[in-house]
DNA sequence: TAACTCAGTGCAACTATGTTGCAAAATATA
DNA sequence: TATATTTTGCAACATAGTTGCACTGAGTTA
């Protein structure tokens, strides 16, 4: 298994288990977003599903992984960039889910425009999801 | 009950009935939006679950409701202004969500503002969710 | 490298959430 | 008021997510 896994896991003070081995790896090696289910079933030789849920839940602690909502009610999990695995998060990109593919991606690139707010208003965290068709799926 | 409930329901080609206006109502007297296990208890006297999801699909597909992604993975639906009413949406507002007080509100009188993506990319829809702390909680 | 400790896993059972088909009830229309 | 059509409620099911607990395996120390 890729040494970079292992990294990522020690670096955040996770103990290297072959289920974390795995899940993380799938991430290293898609750039679309993956949801629950896809990792489920991507991931082979099948966790628990328990196993799953909780291996999200402590990358998303961690700041490994960052979550990204969508309108059909079901979350996408994407790596966060290096910057992110201290701790704290720096999400200021934004999304892109391809309606005709269904490809999720963070758009890294592009800075959250500013928003503004009524007086008094506070905020901590901008989501913002685009939805429309990619690139790849234009030129079919 | 309210008579403009009902000719909000007549005015979408949509049978008058108990819980469609119960529904309905709950959204002209709350300034919030509502996930459907709100109404499904706020309701009173509660309606079978299947008759919520139905009727909350149905205003959807009708204009006359719009839903809210929220990060925690739970859809809020909240009422569109009038000019949706006839059956295409103008969702060009966005959405806040008080992380004290949980309110979730629609700034309908703040315009989207214009994001870039890669080229060839196409956008339909800009989904932006803020999250923050409401000028009533940043007082307390 | 053997033994110990504790984090992590898997199972079972459960709750919540959402969907579908169909018969009964209510609504709209003439 | 009678009839055609919609809508509702039930039952049954499917998927998603959670919790407690016993066991396994990773990390650590001698």
């Amino acid at each position: 298994m890729n040494t970079k896994v292992h990294d990522i896991l020690r670096r955040n003070q996770l103990s290297v288990t072959a289920s974390r081995e795995k899940i993380l790896n799938l991430f290293l090696t898609n750039t679309r977003a993956l949801a629950h289910a896809d990792i489920e079933h991507k991931a082979g030789e099948r966790f628990d599903r328990v196993t799953v849920y909780r291996t999200l839940q402590t990358f998303v602690e961690k700041g490994i992984l960052h979550t990204i909502p969508t309108a059909d009610n079901s979350v996408k999990y994407a790596l966060c960039k290096n910057d992110c695995f201290e701790g704290h998060h720096h999400d200021n990109h934004y999304h892109f889910i391809c309606s005709v593919c269904g490809k999720t991606e963070c758009l890294e690139d592009f800075v959250i425009p500013s928003v503004k707010l009524p007086k008094e208003y506070l905020a901590n965290n901008v989501e913002i999801v685009v939805n429309g068709v990619c690139g790849i799926c234009r030129k079919k």
